[in-house]
DNA sequence: CGGGTACCGGAGGGCGGCCTCCGCTTCGGT
DNA sequence: ACCGAAGCGGAGGCCGCCCTCCGGTACCCG
């Protein structure tokens, strides 16, 4: 599965100022406990009790604390190789030759990452603020999604009216399917994706639509839903302007089509 | 808006063995409580904490407790009219003359009414076992819903392969996007309906889709996220076996379409 | 206007999840 | 083998929410 492998579970890789290194016993807890959050998350979501999780480890929840002092840490630790794993979707989608199966041979591969891990389908609809690696990763993966449309609609196969954020909507919707029918119709995920896709080809009838949402209110929304989830801190400590409105350079960089990017 | 009025308001209806009559101060607080969880509920959702609503309507707790024995009775009781509403919603829609403008026109209507009472977004992605009342509306209007769907597909502008269960399907991805997005991009779940709409429509070249869940699936998926969600008892009492695998009439009598209907 | 009773509301016990403090264990360098 | 320190883990305080018990209140009837 993981193309990307182990990226996590090396102590402490390059850091120059490293954190002095980690006992062994230690080391071992902080490995079990991923595991563990893997499992947990995998299947309960993002705002699975720790102490399920530390009980899992088989450690106290004191360690958890020690080696995770916040759930965004954790979460960033245990979902690293599965976001490299988006990431890779996402490389091999653009190295298909054909734009249109490229693109929705990506979209059916991350909607099926989430369906068999809820932790990644929660994450995916969520921003991780604090975590650098993380976010650095979704930033790449982000503008290949972007070029992966933009050469789907320069084919002529995507509709040209397509938006990033709707691929963002097409998540939260899909994280939502997966969560009410993941014990009773597992499946059924697949049909809104089916159906959403066949609305994404581009054809001579396709219905007018109503406006895309701004990149900068889904970031904003998915910053939102990370917080009242308890896996993001209650602000980033710089001016925090309340609406948005006006806010930052005058020019305002409306990247073409930008998903849901805070950076 | 409500089209059915009051039909919650009056004292206890026409009950034969009616429950003796309600003190005048009863009837009041009554009355308040319904008018604070209809506020509650619409702006937080059906899993408010209960004491919220107590206090908006200036009640103490255990008066709710009183009034309203479980969390369904409440929600049902203060979503009645919503819920007529729907039906309501239904019946107007198959007045229409055109079939596919009478069929779209129910389901932006209907996802309109999710997005502005989140309350009733979670209800119609749930099932409320235990309320006589609201589940017969319920199955009222769905039996419309599949009268409407029969027509636009007869009509040849309903694609051939669509299923009740896709409306259950988009109702529960709206309710989602609303949730994630009624802040910041108010207006976001308009897209992804009107593109979900827009696949709906039948075409020469549709994509081939995967099956939909079934009925009894679907009926099981919403009533175990009520229960999750504290809206429903623990299990309706009767045999209830394991995975639903083979339960009840041999035949099973598979209606053509049946949307989540648990009846 | 007085009494019986239907009704009120807050206090409080329970529970689950978050997070911290602190005495004990175990590692690992010498 | 020893000992300092890194690491461990459970007890326990806090909080939000659920639900119930019971002394007090105010309605309604005569």
């Amino acid at each position: 599965m993981a193309v990307v492998r182990d990226v996590s579970s090396e102590p402490a890789a390059a850091g120059p100022p490293g954190p002095h290194r980690l006992r062994a016993d230690a080391e071992r807890n902080r490995a079990a406990l991923l595991g563990g959050a893997r499992a947990v998350f995998a299947e309960r979501g993002l705002e699975a009790p720790l102490e399920t999780i530390a009980h899992r480890a088989g450690v106290g929840i004191a360690t958890l604390y020690r080696h995770f002092p916040t759930r965004e840490q954790l979460v960033a630790a245990a979902l690293l190789d599965q976001v490299a794993d988006y990431l890779c979707a996402a490389e091999q989608a653009l190295a298909s030759d054909d734009p249109w199966s490229g693109f929705v041979g990506f979209v059916e591969r991350i909607c099926a990452m989430q369906a068999d891990d809820r932790g990644l389908g929660d994450l995916l609809s969520m921003a991780l603020p604090a975590d650098q690696e993380i976010e650095e990763l979704r930033v790449r993966a982000n503008a290949m999604v972007i070029t992966l449309v933009e050469r789907a609609k320069l084919a002529g196969q995507l509709r040209a009216d397509f938006a990033g954020e709707d691929l963002l909507l097409l998540l939260i919707a899909n994280a939502a399917i997966v969560h009410v029918t993941a014990r009773d119709a597992p499946d059924a995920w697949r049909r809104l994706m089916a159906l959403q896709l066949d609305a994404f080809r581009a054809r001579g009838n396709a219905a007018r639509l109503p406006e895309a949402p701004s990149t900068q209110a889904m970031a904003r929304a998915m910053l939102r839903l990370a917080r009242s989830r308890g896996c993001a801190g209650p602000a980033t400590e710089d001016g925090e302007s309340e609406h948005g409105a006006a806010r930052g350079s005058p020019a305002e960089e409306l990247k073409p089509s930008g998903l849901g990017q805070q950076a």
